[in-house]
DNA sequence: GTTTCTACGATGCAACTGCATCAGTACGAC
DNA sequence: GTCGTACTGATGCAGTTGCATCGTAGAAAC
């Protein structure tokens, strides 16, 4: 047996210059010979990892959801004593990508999702990711707020927080200004008074 | 004075052009060739009313906002007599272009939404249509809950219908349950109780 | 009818795209 | 060592892209 190369770690590797050029340039910068640039490898090894270009990308979205939802399951499950209510508000923030570290991620989400409305393979990737988020919120509002129609709740805070994201992304209110939002629709959530 | 022509009737007509492509293609797949097909004149004519590919699309992203605008007003303004809170309701019901009909404008706004990530004027041509969409419903939530915060109500508002639309296009929840989330929330708002 | 000037549309062009090809390389088994 | 093979990376190619060019057409002004 000859030479042998790690292609997972390969294909994560080139996976990673994906996102990093989307970040910048948007997906219609992401061309083959600047991802096999970025990612440190000749064109061949690019093409020997993905048979297509569709392939690449489809690897890249599943391997960034799988990165996002991997920091939101951790922060749910990193934090076992407190109250569920606490829990809930600290995975959406995370899942909102607010953070300065994590806008990357954010711009990336948002160009394959654009992406994913011409795009069947695409939308099921992003459809299997969303169905597990909220499935997951489903379950903790359930806990937190066993009184509520907590499949409904669930609906409403990802696309609360996807439009605060998208909004944080364009320049159109602040990260701080979407944190106040998204703690105060908390609160009303709980019952609790705001102030 | 030889030949002339309504210029900008038919930067209108191949604005429209670019939006029917952006739809069904997504915004990379917009070509100054197909544009030019599309709006039935010829590449010539596209490349004389618009210096730039860059300046078409600009100019293509402020007409779609300029018609969700117009129609997102005309549904306040055409109300008159009803109360704030159905107002409220239905402009933010028309905005989340959820209706068959509008879903393309929907997919258009997407596509730029995520360009407007790398590309400095289409993200201010788009934060201009936010902010005014948002000083509407925050004069708006100011008379139908006094009680209650509106330009924050409105940032959440705003946020929740961007989300909601996000998500059906992409086939996540069905523009029934996009409603219910809407009603549910608007409810809420107003203090009422919920079924 | 002639003139004059805008608008037109066909064509050209250099750059770039994704993908295919293939001689060469280097590693591991023997 | 040598040999076979999985891997490499340079190159080729057809197709597309945005933009520039330029001769022509056609509507007003006279």
């Amino acid at each position: 047996m000859p030479k042998l190369v790690d292609h997972e770690g390969r294909r994560r590797q080139i996976a990673d210059a994906v996102c990093r050029l989307a970040e910048e340039r948007g997906l219609e910068g992401v061309t083959l010979r600047d991802v096999a640039a970025r990612a440190d490898v000749s064109m061949g090894a690019v093409q020997r990892c993905f048979r297509t270009k569709d392939e690449m990308l489809t690897f890249a979205l599943t391997y960034i959801g799988e990165r996002v939802t991997t920091r939101v399951s951790a922060r749910i499950s990193e934090s076992p004593a407190q109250s569920a209510r606490t829990t809930v508000g600290h995975a959406a923030t995370e899942l909102s990508l607010l953070r300065q570290e994590h806008r990357a991620e954010a711009r990336v989400w948002l160009a394959f999702l654009a992406q994913a409305t011409v795009s069947r393979p695409l939308a099921e990737i992003l459809r299997a990711n969303y169905t597990a988020l909220q499935e997951a919120f489903t379950a903790l509002l359930a806990q937190a707020a066993p009184e509520a129609d907590a499949s409904l709740e669930a609906r409403t805070l990802l696309a609360l927080v996807d439009g605060l994201t998208t909004h944080v992304l364009i320049d159109h209110i602040s990260p701080a200004a979407a944190l106040d939002v998204l703690d105060h629709h908390l609160c009303r959530l709980w019952g609790e008074p705001q102030q």
